[in-house]
DNA sequence: AATGAGCGA
């Protein structure tokens, strides 16, 4: 399996591709997921990438607090939500 | 459809 990270803070202007640019660097990227808002599709400004343990752990280090492309960046550890999202049903 | 702290489709 893979590392889930937390990315926020992410401007607007960045894609999946930067940010797993970004972390390309500090160790293989698994997957690079951005949270798009579910009622009008927009990026929400923060996302997740899967990376191994070390390289999460590295990338977060290197990255956590570090500013990108004019916003400083938020890295860490994904770990509140694992399953389909908590929404009530109305 | 919209924007700025946030842990998800």
């Amino acid at each position: 399996m893979s590392t889930s990270i937390y990315v926020g803070n992410l401007p607007f202007s960045v894609s999946e591709e930067d940010v797993r640019n970004h972390f390309a660097s500090y160790g293989e990227v698994f997957n690079v997921k951005f949270i798009m808002d579910r009622e009008t599709g927009r990026f929400r400004g923060f996302g997740f990438v899967e990376m191994d343990e070390a390289a999460a752990k590295a990338a977060i280090e290197a990255l956590d607090g570090k500013d990108f492309n004019g916003r400083t960046l938020r890295v860490n550890e994904a770990n509140q939500k694992k399953p389909a999202r908590p929404r009530r049903d109305y």
